[in-house]
DNA sequence: GCAATTTTGAGGTACGTACATCATGACAGC
DNA sequence: GCTGTCATGATGTACGTACCTCAAAATTGC
């Protein structure tokens, strides 16, 4: 019943070396991939490694680098939550990642300011940042300086919003169009009887917002009687989407649910609650927050979908010690889930 | 705009000791509480770790101690599929701890069987195991045999299912009260005409169990019209539930909810096809499973809530190695989530 | 105030990797 | 066969903590 686990020794450098008939130097050579080794012989080493199923000690390799990895991360500001409670986390980790030799700084920049960024960008040297975290928007002069910065040694790393076609080394994010197609298979249950549905997005230029959307309609229209409305743009702005939805609810007195797949859930509350109609009208909205949070408690919010930006941040600083330490990519990385959160299970 | 992080060295051992006026010895003495230092002395020790913001180096700490911290977890057998899905979820991580220095033991043992596991924790010694995690049952015995186990240097971790008043270091596990609570307020937005709610448990005797229903129970009287029905027992098991659930809908045409909060999810579903109740119930069940899963995505399912076996291993192995490394308790340590998934956001 | 005991200091080695230096080997072109 | 380049070996130090030994100092008991 029970395995006894031998508790074999594991294998060192020595060890591979022995086993590869190189010195000690050559195969530090090759696991650092530094220069001037004959193909030949690195692959010896390889086949020495592979063979005794040698794994680098991560303890001592830190140890031994004896310097920190630095690690800054390029997020919007502005009024969106959202963005607020990701730079929260980032900062909340910086003590904490020291313990683990990783420097962490924040630099908010201006909110959808691509010019900014890329300023940003440009001013990254190695000599005093390892890697960097953004926020980006698809937009040529943002992919030209995540090349040059990969080019100066900088590695970058995108969050929340990909840049799948530029030299970014790993994307940490949730799959928008299952946020969205979870969004509408809620709603549908909540809705058995059908009815009209608003949607409103904070920009339809937003990639995420578009996929949540995409994926709402697609799971919307197996459910017959769901009548999802032209979608409405309350730009992620609180007041905006305040006024939106005031008009929203006026001229549809018979709608039954809201998806707010944006920011600006204050202002979504806030006119319910003013309009007399929280409650009987059943909400989902996005991104766990002081206003969201509040919402599920009084009953003026049905459903949260998040992201969970503690766990994106955690992601991204493992994705980063792995990037720097191992030679290739982000294995066997769990994508972030979507959290969905009621009344009931907030904690 | 940008913080810039001034990179200050962290302090080490060496600098405590200067700071504190003794030698290094001395500060070894009391960082690994070694005996043979007068309080007044460890005082001054104290206050200079605290002043310095001295903490250890993990790296360096786990590098010296060359040993490799052993973790035996207990996990019941039987047809559980959870428990099977734990135990794979330890066995999984067996080769990826080893590079933390974490060996991993995992031993099935048979289910609700109280003297099995006693007999195992008795075996349990220093020389071969640092830590045992155990999903253990709340009875005198199993209480004195983690005391024991305390005593002779093993430390004692509860997984799923706690031991509050025994002196296991730490409690891996889901808000089970939430979890009921969720589940009701779920079925509450799906039935919104109200309607009889069926409720199967595993046992009444788990500890788990109950506290789902006593929480299911208290959201459901909070929506007018739904009928929660006396729950049953399938003890777990997928043919009795089958049986069961079979019974259930003959004689109650008008059902509306079926609320599963044990495992036998199986023979649930089995049921709801062969009756072609099928998509006509709303149900919700727990733990992620094959058949679960199969379930949510042929309809049969509409929710299943699941505590995450990956998680709670993972956070069992960080919090062994916290506990372990550091004196204190596990601080700063995040509660495993209810995991919430319809068959949109299966991934 | 002396012996016995406890507390502290000084110094070392070890852990496994990273990285630097210097010497030596091999092999090329000419 | 000579010089120059490239590949490799030999060897050492460093990282920060753990843990060991031995000697010196401080404190205690009487």
């Amino acid at each position: 019943m029970r395995e006894t686990a031998a508790a074999p020794r594991r294998a060192t450098v020595h060890d591979v070396a022995r086993a590869a008939g190189v010195s000690l130097a050559t195969v530090d050579r090759v696991l650092n991939n530094r220069t001037g080794v004959r193909p030949n012989t690195a692959k010896k080493v390889a086949e020495a490694v592979a063979s005794l199923g040698f794994q680098r000690d991560i303890s001592a390799s830190l140890l031994a680098r004896a310097r920190d990895l630095r690690v800054r991360f390029l997020i919007p500001a502005g009024s969106n939550e959202f963005m607020d409670s990701l730079a929260d986390a980032a900062t909340r980790r910086i003590e904490t990642a020291l313990i683990e030799r990783l420097q962490i700084g924040v630099t908010r920049l201006p909110l959808l300011d691509a010019a900014a960024l890329v300023e940003n960008l440009n001013l990254l040297t190695t000599d005093f940042c390892d890697c960097a975290v953004i926020v980006g928007t698809e937009e040529p002069s943002v992919l030209a300086a995540v090349e040059a910065a990969t080019r100066r040694g900088v590695m970058i790393m995108t969050l929340v919003s990909d840049l799948p076609a530029s030299s970014r080394r790993h994307f940490i994010g949730i799959d928008n169009v299952a946020a969205g197609r979870t969004a509408a298979s809620l709603m549908g249950r909540f809705c058995s009887h059908g009815g009209k549905i608003a949607l409103i997005a904070g920009s339809m230029h937003l990639h995420d917002h578009h996929e949540r959307l995409e994926g709402f309609r697609a799971v919307a229209a197996e459910f017959a009687g769901l009548r999802p409305l032209p979608p409405l743009e309350g730009h992620d702005e609180h007041h905006q989407t305040q006024v939106l939805v005031e008009q929203l609810l006026a001229s549809h007195p018979d709608l039954v649910g809201i998806y707010n797949l944006g920011a600006g859930t204050a202002g979504l509350t806030a006119a319910l609650r003013q309009t007399g109609r929280a409650g009987s009208v059943r909400v989902i909205a996005h991104e766990l927050s002081a206003s969201s949070r509040l919402g599920l408690t009084d009953g003026t919010i049905d459903v949260v979908l998040d992201q969970d930006p503690d766990g994106e941040i955690r992601a991204a600083l493992a994705a980063v010690r792995t990037l720097a330490l191992g030679s290739g990519a982000v294995e066997n990385v769990k994508p972030i889930e979507i959290r969905i959160f009621l009344r009931d299970n907030l904690g």
